[in-house]
This record gives C-alpha cells, structure tokens and sequence, in this order.
DNA sequence: ATGACCGCTCCAAGCGGA
C-alpha cells in the first residue's frame, strides 16, 4: 500500500482552521501531524478535520504553548505521549496504525537566543531533551516505526540560508547538530527527506520578520521526517510545500510530505 | 542581526518563537 504522512508546525491549531483544512483537501495525507497547535485538546476545532474524513485523532494540548496533533483518516491507536526533560509541555505523542507501523510527532524545545546552557536555561532544557531522546532509543530500539516533527534544528550546511552566519545561531550550532545526531542513531533512524532529496539547499522554515521571505529565502529545514531502516529500505518519495508559506494568514512553517510503499 | 513580526494570555504587556 501507498501511505502518506506530512508535518506541519501550525503555530495554533484554532487560527490556522482555514489553511489545515484547505491542505487536507488539496493534498489529501493519509496522517497529518501537527506542533505547536497552543490549544487544549478539548478546544481543537475538530469538526472540519472529521467532515474532510480524518475521523481518527490523537492528541496532548495545553493552554497557549506547545501541543501536538495526529489526524488520520486510518484507524489509530493512541500509544502514549512522552513528557521528556518532566518539563510538563505537551511535545510529543504517538500513534499506532493497525499494520503496525508507529508514529511519533515531536516538537522540540526551541531552546531560547544565546547558544549557552550556562545563561540560558532553556537551550540547556533543549540539549537534555535531545539526550533524553537518545537514551530513550537507546534503551528501545524503535522498529516499524516514522518519526516526524519540528526537531528545531538544521543539522546540515545545505538545510540552512547560510552555514556560517548561522553556526552561533541556535537552531545550527554545532552541539545541537551533535546532540540530534546521537538521537537519530539511537534510534538508527534516517533521514527520509535528505534521502529523497539529497542535493542542495531545502528549507521548511522561513521567519515572519522578513519583509518579503520568499524573495529573502532567508530559511532552514527544521522539520524532518525519520523512519527505522524496515520502512526506509522500501521506496518513498519527499517533498517540501514551499508555497503553502504563502497562503493566506500562514504558519511561518511550510509542511513536509513522504510518501512509503508499506 | 535573518530582523523589528506573530500568537498567546485572567484584555494587554510580556513571553516565546528560532
């Protein structure tokens, strides 16, 4: 069977209703997962999501920051949310397909502006949060299993506008870099997007404070799709939805699509 | 500086995003 999942760091889950659904129909994923819905679960608009037939959702919210979403119109089954780092956010849930395949839909911590545990607790938070990822994988080594999310980090020199402008620039340091590479093999996961898509630059993340960021294309690709070795050893294909950051009212996020042969 | 925006919240100034 063909399978088609996508991720999309939304920024709230309530103001971009409209744009969600206009993706769901023009694209039809089998799985959408979403970050950063800021919403409780019991405040998501679920209804237009039900009406375009992604019936089946799995959910952790919390008010006004964080939380992560999976629409399917297949059958899943809610196989738990991780609160790693015990921080209390809603950043990661997962979801179990009746073939068996799992799915994780991450959000990892921003981790703050200055690149220094030392002055800032929240890219501190960010690292432990990688390594807790890695022991995690470590200890459980994941099989059938695709790992999606806004991971808030470019970890090559082409998924970013500028390697050497950005190499202080949390999001591209090289200690990020080197802490989400630990998790990846951990978990033996691969990059899925890259493997489609090897050559040259591709971004999924373009800031709202450009002026105009298409032309700008100041970006970084901060939203990936991993999957275990069982999965990515059959096809699939990726793409990057570029255009959907223009869309009306946009998330600064444009969403990421792979498709499997399962 | 990429660079002065966006969305949230005890409703409005401050936090977080990255």
């Amino acid at each position: 069977m063909t399978f088609t999942l996508a991720t999309w760091n939304i920024n709230s889950v309530r103001l971009r209703e409209p744009i969600v659904c206009k993706l769901l129909q023009e694209e039809a994923p089998d799985v959408l997962c979403l970050q950063e819905c800021k919403s409780p679960v019991d405040k998501i608009p679920l209804e237009g999501f039900r009406a375009l037939g992604y019936e089946h959702i799995v959910a952790r919210g919390q008010k006004g920051y964080n939380g992560v979403a999976i629409l399917s119109k297949l059958p899943i089954e809610d196989v738990g949310g991780h609160d790693l780092v015990g921080l209390g956010h809603a950043r990661h849930v997962a979801a179990k397909l009746e073939n068996g395949v799992t799915i994780h839909n991450f959000y990892v911590p921003a981790g703050g502006d200055v690149p220094d545990r030392e002055v800032n607790l929240k890219f501190g938070q960010k690292l432990d949060y990688l390594t807790e990822m890695r022991d995690w994988f470590h200890g459980d080594r994941p099989e059938k299993s695709i790992l999606v999310g806004d991971l808030n980090i470019a970890p090559r020199e082409d998924d970013v506008w500028s390697h050497k402008q950005l190499l202080k620039i949390v999001s591209h340091t090289p200690v990020e870099v080197e802490h989400l590479a630990q998790a990846q093999d951990a978990g033996n996961w691969v990059d899925i997007t890259r493997q489609d898509i090897p050559e040259g630059q591709l971004y999924s993340w373009w800031s709202y404070r450009a002026k105009d960021w298409d032309a700008a294309d100041k970006g970084r690709r901060l939203d990936h799709v991993w999957a275990t070795s069982d999965i990515s050893n059959a096809g699939h294909s990726s793409r990057v939805l570029r255009h959907v950051r223009g869309w009306e009212k946009p998330s600064d996020h444009a969403p990421v699509f792979a498709t499997f042969d399962l």
